[in-house]
RNA sequence: GCGAGAGUGGCGGAAUGGCAGACGCACUAGACUUAGGAUCUAGCGGGCAACCGUGGGGGUUCGAAUCCCCCCUCUCGCACCA
């Protein structure tokens, strides 16, 4: 392989040699550490993008680093192969979503291979795969017998052209995304998963996951939303029973001069109910509802009422309060009623303006004396309480604990706690996805499918026309069945689940994904688990990992797993930029990275987009850059084949000999450029700066090389130098580093050899450049034998000539000294 | 609005309290060459200089890109959460 780099020739050679020997193929049966690598897998929608080549690479850096430092690796690869894209793509082609993924993933497959990575390919699968999604059924089955699925019914998006329901995200500007219908709301039966009832431990365990980047956790924690407050009951008047409020702001209930309640509130209709008001709330609630809950958050919908012709008792005042309806309050949180403060909530304060309710003041701050009347806006800081009977003059603050006591002790109400965090809604009215394991039968209701009878299995005997209800509504062979309880006759559910829920248990699959008796063999699932490192998008930071959190703890309690977090170490990477904006069909500015691999070739691919930015940062792509990277591969392969010859005939051990000072300087450079390419990778990721650092060492070679090869104990030290270079780069570049490693004379493969150690004794130095300030200014350097006393370096300090222009004639009022790098000399004012 | 992150040469970025700009790109000059968009060599923040330079202003320190306070700008997330 002389001559050129010719990157494709030597890129197959190696990916061929990798595979006949199964060389990543991991094992449980290994006396080392077990390792476990993942990265996010894709959505197998055609071809590889570059933000794939971005998170890839980055992930088989640390595999491959982590072989060579004596781990059992597992690093494994899959298809998350359901959902939408697939179907619409279906749809518009006339091909079946089966067949569309199968050409994706081979197509695709064919092309992570082609980048050299090394996965375990023997533990490969895809979602819709009827051995994967057979086992999720099963774990909705046992979900619902603990109830933690459950159906309810629930208000969603709907598009009444495409006849779905859509998420949230599908939903743009109001719009359908995919037909541009105007998007409604409707109650429909759903599904749900109760997430809801591990809100208490998802949040704590974000304190128990230090390997997770800040901002992930941070989002999480908003997500989950913990709020701490009260439940406040307000008797009704005229009628029994009492209104519900939760508060955070029980310190401010002396101001509470009325109380709203959602639209959705069950209890909205029902208040109106005898009075004048009655037929203008049915009305109200009607308009309300129709706006969809995407366009009442989005838009800045101005506050509005009604009121219900109710009212109730503010315990505290014991005063009578209007009960409202408002388009503002939701049914999802707290429960549904707020008690409206306006003196101290800004949108209290909007619709009490509006609807002439008083403000009344019951928090004053410091060193003001606010008056509701005048107020602009809503006061919404800590302050003293005023107006407010015993609790008058205590500071907010103390004043919400003493209010819940209060509460507790009249038995009209009790402290409580509320999260944002709401429960996932999982089914779907589409094709392409895990069915649903339910039978409805009108005497026995929501029935199981027998888990022996499992799975049911998704029929490919459909025609998609996007057109209407979901084709399984229509195929009768699929939905007619028997009651599993009363033999009677059932129908089966025509929703199939959510494509989150796959994701959200893949990592524990990859264990053991031969296992055809149960979802995971519990022995190697117990030694790989958890993942150790976790390698994707930042965009996932809360919907999947947030969902795999909470699968992990319910396959726990289900006796499943032995864990309760599945990711200990979580590595976000930024996106892939071009032009100011990430790379998109839709924006034209997508690079093709098999153009990039056809003409530089999978390692100069990989180093561009490991070298460009560290990997939590957004990389931005430029043309330039990859020239660049493959122009240093050229340059390193050229030097090798160079210098070839020579080096295969030195023979002498490098650290043996006493070697004069510029070549014992390289010697240092080398164990340096090990310690740092071993902290970057090790430490922080910085791939980076690992990179330019071995780029130096191969600089400092090239310059020793040039003059100096011919003798003995220089080519040596090259050839160490060069050495260490290859055995460093591999993890980066590991066809490149195979084949100059096999034309340095090593017959045993890279994947095999071990990472260099660096030593100690070669990074001591003799001498050390002292940098000498004089007032914090850099004024001169001053070079002093390694082992020299502070007395000493303080002398040489002040006899430097250079220095001495600037201290001459003055005070030295003192001269501070950092060890081994600086004299800073403090001159007298 | 709330929360998080970021702001350093012409560009990507390096330096996490101690020589600002490592490494790479771009650029300039030279060498080799029929040729060079290949390769090699040298230079490359601004300023003639003293000096000035890490978004702006203040502070802590012998010393600040780095720590603290205020402000500005950008990116991301959440967004009527009571």
């Amino acid at each position: 392989m002389e001559g050129k780099y010719q990157p494709d020739r030597i890129e197959q050679k190696w990916q061929r040699l990798w595979e006949k020997n199964k060389s990543f193929q991991a094992t449980e049966a290994s006396p080392l550490p077990k390792y476990y690598l993942l990265e996010m897998f894709p959505y197998p929608s055609g071809k590889i993008h570059m933000g794939h080549v971005r998170n890839y690479s980055i992930g088989d850096v640390i595999a491959r680093y982590k072989r060579m430092r004596g781990y059992n690796v597992l690093h494994p690869m899959g298809w998350d192969a359901f959902g939408l894209p697939a179907e619409n793509a279906a749809i518009e082609r006339g091909i079946h979503p089966a067949k569309w993924i199968l050409e994706n993933v081979t197509n695709m497959r064919q092309q992570l291979k082609r980048m050299g990575f090394s996965y375990d390919w023997a533990r490969e699968f895809a979602t819709c795969d009827e051995a994967y999604y057979r086992w999720e059924q099963l774990f909705f089955i046992k979900m619902f017998k603990r109830g933690l699925a459950y159906k309810k019914l629930s208000t969603v998006n709907w598009c009444d052209k495409c006849q779905t329901v859509l998420a949230n995200e599908q939903v743009e500007g109001g719009h359908c995304w995919r037909c541009e219908q105007e998007v409604g709301v409707r109650e429909i039966n759903q599904w749900f998963f109760r997430i809801t009832a591990y809100a208490e431990e998802l949040l704590q365990e974000c304190d128990r996951l230090p390997g997770w980047p800040e901002r992930v956790l941070t989002m999480q924690r908003n997500w989950i939303g913990k709020s701490f407050g009260a439940e406040i009951q307000f008797p009704f008047v005229d009628r029994e029973g009492k209104l519900t409020v939760f508060t955070t702001r029980q310190d401010t209930i002396y101001g509470a001069t009325f109380a709203s309640l959602a639209v959705e509130h069950p209890l909205a209709l029902e208040l109106s109910q005898g009075t004048s008001q009655e037929t203008r709330v049915r009305e109200f609630v009607e308009r309300i509802k129709k706006i969809n809950q995407a366009r009442r958050g989005t838009d800045e919908l101005e506050k509005e009422g009604l009121f219900t012709g109710s009212y109730c008792i503010n315990p505290f005042t014991q005063e009578k309060i209007p009960i409202y309806l408002a388009n503002f309050v939701l049914m999802e949180y707290g429960t549904g009623v707020v008690m409206g403060v306006p003196a101290h909530d800004q949108r209290d304060f909007e619709f009490a303006r509006k609807y002439g309710l008083p403000i009344r003041v019951v928090i004053q701050p410091d060193g003001k004396m606010l008056d509701g009347e005048r107020m602009t806006e809503a006061y919404l800081d800590e302050g003293v309480m005023a107006s407010s009977g015993p609790f008058t003059g205590l500071p907010s603050e103390a004043g919400r604990g003493k209010v819940v006591a209060y509460l507790e002790e009249k038995g009209w109400g009790k402290q409580s706690i509320s999260y944002r965090l709401r429960d996932w809604g999982i089914s779907r009215q589409r094709y392409w996805g895990t069915p649903i394991p339910i039978l409805y039968c009108d005497s026995c209701g929501s029935v199981p499918v027998p888990e022996e009878e499992l799975p049911v299995v998704l029929p490919k005997n459909v025609e998609l026309t996007g057109e209407g209800s979901s084709p399984l509504a229509r195929l009768p062979e699929f939905f007619k069945a028997k009651c599993p309880k009363c033999g009677g006759p059932a129908r089966r559910d025509t929703d199939t689940m959510d494509t989150f829920v796959e994701s959200s248990w893949y990592f524990a699959r990859y264990a053991s994904p031969d296992e055809d008796r149960a979802p995971f063999d519990k022995p190697r699932v117990d030694y790989w688990l958890p993942v150790d490192q976790y390698v994707g998008g930042i965009e996932h930071a809360v919907l999947h990992l947030l969902y795999a959190r909470f699968f992990t703890k319910a396959l726990r309690d289900m006796g499943w797993l032995e864990l309760s977090e599945p990711f200990t170490n979580l590595l976000t990477q930024g996106m892939v930029i071009k032009d100011g904006a990430k790379m998109s069909k839709s924006k034209g500015n997508v690079v093709d990275p098999d153009f990039l691999i056809e003409r530089y070739g999978a390692d100069t691919s990989r180093l561009f987009s490991l070298f460009a930015a560290p990997p939590e940062k957004d990389l931005d792509w430029s043309d330039q850059g990859v020239e660049g990277a493959n122009r240093f591969l050229n340059r390193l392969w050229r030097f090798v084949f160079q210098h070839r010859d020579a080096l295969l005939h030195s023979t002498s051990d490098p650290s043996k000999t006493e070697l004069p000072p510029e070549l014992k300087e390289l010697r240092r450079q080398i164990h340096r450029t090990i310690k740092k390419v071993t902290d970057d990778i090790e430490g922080r990721y910085h791939f980076n700066t690992a990179i330019a650092s071995v780029m130096e060492l191969y600089n400092a070679l090239s310059l020793v090389a040039r003059d100096e090869l011919v003798q003995e104990e220089a080519g040596a030290l090259v050839k160490n130098g060069l050495e260490t270079i290859v055995v460093l780069l591999y993890p980066f570049v590991p066809h490149m580093a195979s084949e100059l490693w096999e034309n340095l004379g090593h017959q045993e493969g890279l994947e095999r050899v071990r990472w260099p150690e660096y030593s100690a004794e070669a990074l001591q130095e003799e001498e050390l450049l002292i940098v000498v300030q004089v007032d914090g200014r850099v004024r001169g350097r001053i070079t002093v034998p390694a082992d020299a006393g502070e007395k000493f370096i303080e002398e040489m300090a002040l006899a430097d000539p250079k220095v001495g222009d600037f201290i001459r004639g003055k005070d030295i009022r003192r001269v501070v000294q950092v060890p081994r790098r600086l004299v800073n000399i403090v001159l007298g004012s």
